[in-house]
DNA sequence: GCTAATATTGACCGATGGGTCAATAGCATG
DNA sequence: CATGCTATTGACCCATCGGTCAATATTAGC
């Protein structure tokens, strides 16, 4: 920022009014996931995104406004394969569980796991976007596994049992093992392989499911 | 707060050096578990505490060594059962996974979750807190299942596989059950009950993980 | 080029809240 | 009751940061 006598020095305004948003958003993210809500500042967005403080404000009228559109943003583009990965409802839980619990293995390493932290942070400063969260996302990945197993059940393929809390089992490990890395990234700890952990699961989930 | 003529009228100072800091850290807990770290004010917790903001300061030299003492309190106040609860690592899998996780289904309801869910939000901007979260409480009981789990092998009562993974099978579900509670307490969502989910989830991993 | 329209800027404002400290009130001691 | 010690107070300080807006640079149209 200092000394180097400006590299190529560019015109220092630029009018790009279709490029902000997705740009602003983008840095937004990143700020977000590196200093959590509290701390980000909308000076270090701008900052990021190469544009002044009153740029941001123009597209993004407070900074819980940015933060949502930066949560739709992760959560609509990396959560959507999920849907489309379980449209077969009716296939055995032998195929659907790992493939679910292998795309939530990637999750780990993506800013997802970060923004999900900020979520959870967050949510009772932001009881609207919890709610979004929960009816876009949450709910409705419950719902179709929920759904999944109800009728694995009537198969006769899964004992009796309440298969929403059969839900938590499928999926509660993993959800555990991405916070526990998020949260003691830095800490001298031993992080869980997700991937090890998300096939191992299912092998011994899926047998104890079985009638 | 305001009207009804102020009851009783005590003295308006009272000098306590020895209580203190325990009432203090218990309006500390109260505020923090509502408002979360970054909304809760010095200011509110010296009312709460029926003490002016300065008493608090010469206690806990700044918001970040309060927040230390509350985590300290409260996890060493409720976790130090848990180890005493695990003493018989070689009791069979099958007594001792029901104990971990019905204990662990209390915590759901107490103020426990809301901290956890705290230093979940802020291990980033505490990380000797995380760090040491993480060797009093978690890796010790992670090691502790993690012991009993490789012993159960060695006995042949479980299949092969990482013991530290299948503890995050066994104990995850839980996690996931308390975070959830936590995050959608205020949102329009079905909230899993813990004990049922305890109960059921006990079952499932049992049967999973045997040979 | 000239001009109108507007995207962009960054100095500025006001509120908030962590942290300080000189004054003060309660207590112990003789 | 006098006195010294100190626990307690709350007015104050000031850095931070979300948010505003009049000035300005850039672009498009002619």
């Amino acid at each position: 920022m200092t000394g180097t006598k400006s590299e190529a020095a560019p015109r220092r305004r630029q009018r790009r009014k279709e490029a902000r948003p997705s740009e602003i958003v983008a840095a937004a993210m990143a700020v977000f996931v590196e200093e959590g809500f509290g701390r980000a500042t909308m000076e270090a967005v701008a900052r990021r995104a190469g544009v002044a403080k009153g740029t941001v404000f123009v597209y993004f009228p407070s900074k819980q406004d940015l933060f949502r559109a930066v949560a739709q943003n992760v959560l609509s583009a990396n959560f959507a394969g999920f849907e489309a990965a379980a449209t077969g409802l009716d296939r055995p839980l032998e195929d659907l569980i790992p493939l679910l619990l292998t795309q939530a293995a990637r999750v780990g390493d993506s800013p997802i796991a970060s923004i999900i932290r900020i979520l959870v942070a967050e949510a009772r400063s932001f009881p609207d976007l919890a709610q979004v969260w929960h009816d876009e996302v949450v709910a409705k990945m419950l719902g179709l596994l929920t759904t999944a197993i109800a009728r694995a059940q009537a198969r006769g393929e899964v004992r009796a049992g309440d298969p929403k809390l059969y839900a938590f089992s499928i999926f509660g490990p993993m959800m555990a093992g991405v916070i526990f890395r998020e949260v003691f990234r830095d800490a001298d700890a031993e992080l869980p392989n997700l991937g090890e952990l998300a096939a191992q699961h299912a092998r011994a989930i899926l047998d104890g499911l079985r009638v």
